[in-house]
DNA sequence: CTGAAAGCGCTAACAA
DNA sequence: TTGTTAGCGCTTTCAG
């Protein structure tokens, strides 16, 4: 009855005039209705929500935007070289930020990787009015990225604290979880724990390396120079730090080696396992995040796991709130936890010292 | 000189209007200008240039897009379970595809992963015109998702080739492929190798096994039901299936394993090691694919690599293409190669038969 | 070669 | 509670 449009399924679907005309309101009315203004009257809104459904009324984003002066989408900028997008870490971590904001109706934006000029970049962002918001990942101790972003106004969040007191950021427990991977190494026996630092200047790197350090005071013992070893966050990286010190280890001056990320623990393996250094009877080897390649090992690598999609998730979601307007800057730190204990760590071998 | 305007940077840079007035032109003649419109005196367009660069004037996507009709966004559907976005594979894919896209200024948008009902993700997306075309990964043999996105005139490619030839696709030569490892294998002296297949009902599964198929025809070697082993895709899937068929291997009655994917040839190595048989003396293994995850594995995975970067490149290409209309139904394959190779295969082992 | 004017589809004062 | 009227900033006929 009364129900033979055209019905243009999903092809052109009608404007929100037509849907008025329809309706016998006007376009201010139903756009109130549509956006549940508490203005409209009840019934009002029930007939225009009965409209809208039978006419198959689909609001054009765009034109939205437009009025709403937003774009509803997030810039996403992911950590350039060593580190790329490639590195798994960041899938699992993407994994969350695009559901989040995808729940929310907002798209993203994601920059070429390889762009060496991070400020560019930015500025492109917020100058065309590209975003509404950006995530960034990866500060560093001097961050010039900061900066930029605060002077533009627009509403952003790292992935990682930052040294600045004023900016948001979500992290897990970086100091904290270095420092429990130390102190479980050193509950089974290990004394001479080394440590692969992250790239240098990086605010997790210094994090890390400081809750080695914690470890190492909750143990008594000293820091050893000698056995920290520079890395870069990177696999090759960490094979690199322990294929120039397999004497060291062989010699049984280190039974442990905890690696400020799992790749480069994943690399510190591969570099053990050429060596034929067995893991863990004659070293132990951990590393940390908790990506999901670190279960592909065998056997899977021990780890002090972070909630990566949380992370993500989390991320997203304080974004959006700075954007809305629901609070201002905040800083959330997810705790961590060791996982798949007892499978690349063990025991230390009463190994003759050097 | 004749240049102390406010100079807005960034925050609130100026309009196409306001550049028209400092020009002394119409706004119509510096929207033309901007897009370097042949009907432009030439004088015209270097003066508006060059005012638009010294006022830094950034034209407002949204409001160009309402004006053009479209959105400058690509939805991007991944694989639903078993197989997630945290597939590695997809990342590499994801960064290809970013890439390309953000160059020409697109954005993505991600839909929930979770999502089960796809159809319905699918009309919200073209429904609501958010997207202007649409990336699809690991097309079906019976695929609804393709007749949707018909009927929606919306423009879509999929990662992977279809059955239906009025499709876009892009893909790498899976049969080829796997019929050249198939083809290693044999040139080692294997002679019963055993394939791991992909989830049914999936395109890219039935073509590795006609594949495995071709090849043990090269070979000159019938196919023999008791060495197809079902797989899924997932590494689980590739544990399950080597772990339920641990006497088969350990009898010599299969001397090769060929994963129809990286990840389940890992699962398989896992359960090879979990049962101390020794890749590659005893067995030898080999994947598909060539994700990134497969270095980390000490050996190296022996696999079939795609140009998974590439592979999201071109998709991209493929789909603005499409989008711009400078082209009608195209498919792509890439070829692929072998790499690590005698890196967890090798020759076969002069077994007891069973 | 350039300009005036009419939108794109929706939102948001300001009235009524 | 609803309608009227301007826009959002850019593109694009249609004239000139």
């Amino acid at each position: 009855m009364g129900n033979k449009e055209p019905r243009t399924r999903l092809k052109g679907s009608i404007t929100m005039a037509e849907l008025a005309r329809k309706c016998g309101y006007s376009k201010a009315t139903v756009s109130r209705a549509l956006a549940d203004d508490p203005r409209v009257k009840p019934e009002t809104k029930a007939l225009i929500w009965d409209m809208a459904e039978r006419y198959n009324y689909r609001p054009h984003q765009v034109a939205s935007n437009l009025a709403k002066r937003r774009t509803k989408t997030i810039g996403l900028l992911f950590p350039s070289a060593p580190r790329t997008i490639a590195d798994p870490f960041f899938l699992e971590y993407l994994h969350g930020v695009s559901e989040t904001l995808f729940e929310q109706g907002f798209s993203l934006l994601i920059p070429q990787v390889k762009q060496q000029r991070v400020t560019e970049t930015i500025e492109q962002l917020i100058a065309h009015r590209r975003v509404d918001g950006v995530i960034l990942t990866e500060p560093r101790l001097e961050d010039e990225r900061i900066h930029l972003l605060q002077e533009s106004n627009v509403p952003f969040v790292f992935l990682g604290s930052t040294v600045n007191e004023d900016v948001s950021w979500v992290d897990g427990d970086n100091r904290g979880g270095i420092c429990q991977g130390v102190c479980a190494l050193g509950a089974l026996g290990h004394g001479r724990i080394a440590v692969i630092t992250g790239e240098e200047g990086l605010v997790s790197a210094k994090k890390r390396f400081l809750g080695y350090q914690d470890g190492l005071a909750a143990l008594g013992l000293e820091l050893n120079r000698d056995l920290v070893w520079p890395g870069d966050f990177t696999r090759q990286g960490g094979y690199a730090a322990v294929a120039s010190r397999l004497n060291q280890i062989r010699s049984g001056e280190v039974t442990a080696i905890l690696a400020c990320n799992d790749l480069m623990a994943i690399g510190a393996i591969q570099a053990l396992n050429e060596a034929r250094v067995r893991i863990p009877e004659q070293i132990s080897v951990m590393g940390f995040d908790g990506i999901e390649v670190g279960k592909y090992l065998s056997p899977p690598l021990t780890t002090v796991q972070q909630p990566v999609y949380s992370l993500g998730r989390e991320v997203a979601r304080v974004l959006l709130g700075l954007i809305a307007e629901e609070h201002g800057t905040v800083h959330v730190t997810l705790p961590v936890s060791i996982v798949n204990e007892s499978n690349t760590i063990g025991p230390a071998a009463p190994h003759g010292a050097a």
